[in-house]
DNA sequence: TCAATGAATTTAACACTGTTAACTACTATT
DNA sequence: AATAGTAGTTAACAGTGTTAAATTCATTGA
């Protein structure tokens, strides 16, 4: 069975190899410019066998942005596991976003549907982003045990400003170098987790 | 001459035509669905005509972008003549922000490029951008005089809560009510101004 | 060894997109 | 009445997502 084992090999590698093409077009030239001809041109392909893999184009932004969440809750795991103290926490979860941001743009313009980047399916409901709110939750109610709405209306209020300034900070990148767009991020959310106590 | 000007206010009429009929695609059925011949078969004329009217769909995109500035641009003025105190200012300001994303969700959309809207042009240098700018932070500045760089820096701030809260506020609109969005808006950035004394 | 099956891959097509050139129909002027 | 100019159309090009049909090719069975 080990040449069934390699063809499920390959299947998996051109699979990646469309992920990572659509990524690389879209980091180039932009979202707008990513069609299944050019990913298949890349990949020495036709066009229909990227549907063999992906049944829309759709569903192929829709695994790129549910791989970009599935990431980020990694990483949120690996802060949890590294610090004890509920500030540092959030605050190491803050970095990790603006960083995440930053180094895979693309990505991060899937997940929300920016920049010409578009996907129908809703941006909730994945599992991974279910898990990352409980996580966040859990960590402003550690220091500050209050009821579940109020709760959720810091978590709100932090995810917004957080995804407020990183893309206000992609915007106006031509105006406000980011180094200085990033120290205001790290500044402000300092300031907001300070408050939470 | 009247022939002229009648002939001139049909044009005028029909480059609203235009401009109406896109917005009301994007707002029915999501940017993405806006397409020339769509708009051309709505005003009951061919898709080249547009082009008679605007060089290129970016531009139409562009245009109503400025048209969204600029409205807001006026607002602004209106908030500024109607009150004196900064704080009163700045928060009246505040609200037209979401009061303008809600009630006009395309234009901000094409504003900002979210949800498969988007134009090329870039999203700054407009004038209005400008005198909006400069209009928020001289009411920074008039209530705490501090350097040109820490004005910046706070509308900077205020922009970014404003447009964070926002778009998670559409983003999360099916698993959070905007009414209650709404509220921790108004509080977010009652808090924010308030910090600034 | 040859035929047949099956999978892998491609070509061709459909309906759509933005955009432009060429053409038609009509109006106003000389 | 002939001409010029304009308003508007049709037709086309290159590209898009997507699917069905056709093709190629290796593997199997007799």
């Amino acid at each position: 069975m080990e040449v069934l084992e390699r063809k499920q090999r390959t299947r998996e590698q051109t699979r990646q190899g469309i992920v990572f093409t659509a990524k690389d077009i879209a980091r180039r030239e932009g979202w707008q410019a990513v069609s299944i001809r050019k990913i298949a041109d890349a990949i020495d392909y036709s066009a229909p066998i990227v549907y063999e893999y992906f049944d829309s184009k759709d569903i192929l932004l829709h695994e790129i942005r549910a791989e970009g969440f599935r990431f980020l809750r990694e990483e949120y795991n690996r802060i949890m596991k590294l610090y004890r103290d509920p500030e540092k926490r959030l605050y190491e979860i803050s970095l990790i976003q603006w960083k995440f941001a930053f180094e895979q743009p693309e990505t991060y313009q899937v997940m929300y549907n920016l920049n010409g980047a578009f996907c129908q399916v809703s941006i909730c409901g994945t599992l991974d982003m279910e898990e990352m709110a409980n996580l966040v939750r859990e960590t402003i109610f550690s220091f500050i045990p209050k009821s579940k709405e109020s709760i959720q209306k810091l978590y709100f209020e932090w995810w917004s400003i957080s995804h407020g300034i990183i893309t206000m900070s992609m915007i106006l990148k031509d105006q406000q170098p980011i180094e200085q767009s990033e120290i205001i991020y790290r500044d402000t959310l300092r300031r907001f987790i300070r408050n939470l106590r």
